[in-house]
DNA sequence: CAGCGAATTTGAACGCGTTCAAGAAGGAGT
DNA sequence: ACTCCTTCTTGAACGCGTTCAAATTCGCTG
């Protein structure tokens, strides 16, 4: 969306192989130590030195211990995509495509669990470039709804015509509740969150379903255009 | 909750007169210099040269910069309590209770938005005990979901005999939704928060109306048992 | 190959939140 | 008045994220 906008070379963007080569090798380092220590505990001082580079080589490349979180968003949707694919080529019901993008999503997330956890302090700040509703963050955003258009296209839910268009969206908003609770899900191997998904999914369903019958019309006419008000 | 389980002097639990004179002169710096240049500009040291107090005087009184924020949890949820009150009085329509005590909360904030979003990554984070939903905020919480029971009780409404119970949390949690709304909020006065509570409360008035309904009772209990089995 | 300029790399230095050993203040008992 | 003990207060010091002027590397041009 914002690709034309800087014609100069960005910060982190490295314009020769060498620089490239550097990047990732920062950026690997970084991964691995948050996994192994959490994001806290892992300072930049320890990635530089694992990594074999400066400080502020770090920093010609991220602007912040921050944005190498940032980086972390960008691979997780990626694989998240790819996990889901299968679902999406083996299942045709609606809640059967939801729970199975839900569950992949949560799949994938899952080994970062414990450093997800205290980061996502950073990615709440709404003032931060690393919140999902940010500018920064559109382009994995717009990718994350994209996936539940898919969803939604190769099923065979009858939707109101209404509220169709608008549904992508709203089940990304879901899914951004979804990982508010697994964030927070403190049970053994975030079983809750399964529950949440499987004990959820079917409520959208139904919802969904019902969302064309006359005395909900209203109601699903009020939500919209509430949701319509409130966007910029 | 967990008043007799510390018998020793916690921190920040002043024992003399002197104490706790320090203590609230330290504590009303901080939240003057906070709303003045917000909460990351606004350093420790600062707070410490403001009050005549040495630095780490603030940390006898207050573990960390965090905990400063708990306090003005607590204040803010006397207050939103206090600017309530008239509405509780005059309002027995469920709709009109519920919109008055939303906006009287929102009436209470206004003054700190600009520093209660950039303290809200440190509330977000789950492992802190500045977490609404954590063990540390239990009393203020319950004080807000006490209020919620109010403004049900209140009230004229017929409300489905499985859903009464448990609707005053659920209130707190849409409440939640809208200071998460707020925090997100530029808009000039962020009038939008305003838009969302005066659209909101109407469509959950009629949801609470339709629960009774014979087509939705299924999801009605479909929602509670979710909410049963995620509770811990 | 010498020289140039952009891209990259360095590490000392800054300001921050936080810690802690040491001391000062105050009150109770003798 | 002296002692003892708890409470409170101090400020230097530590480790952190971050900055930046200076040095280095590297591909390219004449």
């Amino acid at each position: 969306m914002t690709e034309q906008t800087a014609p100069t070379t960005a910060a982190g963007e490295p314009a020769t192989a060498r620089g490239e080569q550097t990047r990732q090798l920062i950026l690997d380092t970084a991964m691995r130590l948050f996994r192994e220590r959490g994001y806290a505990q892992t300072t930049m001082r320890a990635i530089a030195q694992e990594a074999g580079v400066a400080v502020g080589n770090a920093y010609y490349y991220f602007g912040s211990k921050d944005h190498l979180i940032q980086e972390f968003y960008a691979r997780s949707q990626v694989e998240h995509r790819a996990a889901a694919q299968p679902v999406l080529d083996r299942e045709s019901d609606f809640a059967a495509r939801l729970a199975g993008v839900l569950h992949a999503g949560i799949d994938v997330l899952t080994p970062s669990h414990g450093f997800a956890a205290s980061f996502f302090k950073t990615a709440a700040e709404p003032t931060s470039p690393l919140s999902p509703f940010s500018a920064e963050s559109s382009a994995p955003r717009q990718a994350a709804i994209d996936l539940f258009a898919e969803v939604l296209d190769g099923s065979t839910a009858k939707v109101d015509a209404e509220l169709r268009p608008q549904l992508p969206e709203l089940l990304w908003l879901a899914y951004m509740g979804v990982i508010l609770y697994w964030v927070y899900d403190r049970s053994p191997g975030q079983a809750r969150t399964r529950q949440l998904i499987d004990g959820a999914v079917p409520l959208i369903d139904r919802l969904v379903g019902l969302s064309r019958l006359r005395v909900l019309r209203p109601v699903t006419r009020q939500v919209l255009d509430l949701i319509r008000t409130l966007r910029h």
